[in-house]
DNA sequence: CTTCTTTGCGTAACAATCACCCAAAGATAG
DNA sequence: CTATCTTTGGGTGATTGTTACGCAAAGAAG
């Protein structure tokens, strides 16, 4: 953060933020990265201390060379999970005029999908926490607003981009695909046709790990060709549901 | 604007502003209104003088409810066109550290549609001007870059929404409701295939004016029907091309 | 050992999309 | 004035995509 100091200007400026929803997948339903406000050493500063919130934070005017870094930089800091700025999608700018009584702030909202099979033990635990979607607590400022308006966001995007890619281990089922598609746009599809589906895109590839497949009972196993997506996404897609 | 003074912060804060890039059609092509750099009292002050840019100013921190506000109030105070802050989509934040040489400064950019019909003469013609999507000229700052991503967010909003609404008058023929579509989307489409499903959405009301139809040749007439559309948009839609 | 569940594969009915033809009449050119 | 071109609306059949199912195999449960 630049030093704490005196910094002047003619005209009065708002404090500028990037708060981060974390999206992660455990394999029955879609979770959020939380963290418990106030632990920290400017406590006293700070507004609803004690209260869940989302992961964010100031805009470094000096090192932050755009908003996405800052969302980067203050996720790490807090929660101790490493996310590339390019990883972070926008979701919008929240910039009510008392949303924080102290100053005036305007925050940019951002989202990023994790494979929580990877980074299981990653986070600082004293501090942050995945929370079911279905049951987030009462949020600081206008954090449940903010995490409506990105799950909003992910349901849309899920259209046009494969999101099990970020949110699956690298080896998934079918089964399992279905059930992430099904728990981030809440609805139910049929087994066959979203097979189907899926399968035209030409962007799974079969993966034979060995395990003798027994009977039909045992789901095959993909993975995403990252190529073909790659491939698709250029030409641009849309999947119905 | 906030009094000019002394206003003193522990941290360094970034200006920010809001810029808009609005879009207008005037039956041939889509056009983009952009103000003249520089004529007013600060010009001194500001970069960019004699250049042509984006309509936009500094958020006020004391007046501006949201940042939407910011939009509407400087495209009204630059250009004399009236828009309600809603009428604004938010395009996204614009922050890179050095987009603006003078202090740190993001954006948040905004695009708005306008029936040309409805705002000819409204608009200041000594600083504002329509220009061709095709022709525009260098832009200050990033605001080219702005413009680019406005233009690709228009192009995917109106997969979702009826963007005719706002661009064309209230009256108007299929094939000028198909002209608007193929030049927003830079293709090309068969008459009667965009006619088909355009009127089996269920959002066109024919017109009977009056004028004898003497001919095929003369094109039918229709409106939007809001009712209609806001139930699709309630409901969920998507138009493909 | 019987029944239920889960998985994969397949298919017939329906709907949507695409690439065309046709007729009517204004516009244009001689 | 007439022949030709252009623009508009109303169609239609082939292809493609979507949807709602049936079926068999085999683990799981009782």
């Amino acid at each position: 953060m630049a030093k704490k100091g005196t910094y002047i200007y003619e005209y009065p400026h708002p404090a500028v933020t990037a708060d981060c929803v974390i999206f992660g997948y455990d394999g029955k339903s879609i979770k959020v990265l939380l963290i418990k406000r106030g632990a920290e050493k400017e406590a006293s500063k700070h507004a609803f201390v004690g209260s869940w919130a989302l992961p964010g934070g100031f805009l470094d005017v000096d090192r932050d060379r755009t908003i996405a870094n800052t969302a980067s930089r203050e996720l790490r800091e807090e929660t101790k999970l490493h996310l590339r700025p390019s990883e972070f999608k926008e979701v919008g700018c929240f910039s009510e005029k008392n949303r924080d009584e102290r100053e005036r702030v305007i925050t940019i909202a951002h989202y990023a999908l994790v494979k929580l099979t990877e980074v299981e033990g990653d986070t600082d635990a004293e501090k942050a926490e995945w929370y079911n979607l279905g049951d987030i607590p009462s949020l600081a400022f206008d954090h449940d607003q903010i995490l409506r308006a990105a799950f909003m966001r992910l349901k849309r995007d899920i259209h046009f981009e494969p999101v099990g890619f970020e949110l699956l281990p690298e080896v998934f089922t079918l089964p399992q695909l279905q059930n992430l598609y099904e728990s981030i746009l809440e609805t139910k599809f049929d087994r066959r046709n979203f097979a189907n589906k899926m399968k035209h895109l030409g962007i799974l590839d079969e993966v034979d790990d060995g395990t003798p497949r027994n009977g039909t009972r045992t789901p095959i196993k993909y993975r995403f060709n990252k190529d073909n997506y790659d491939e698709l996404k250029r030409r641009g897609f849309q999947l119905e549901f």
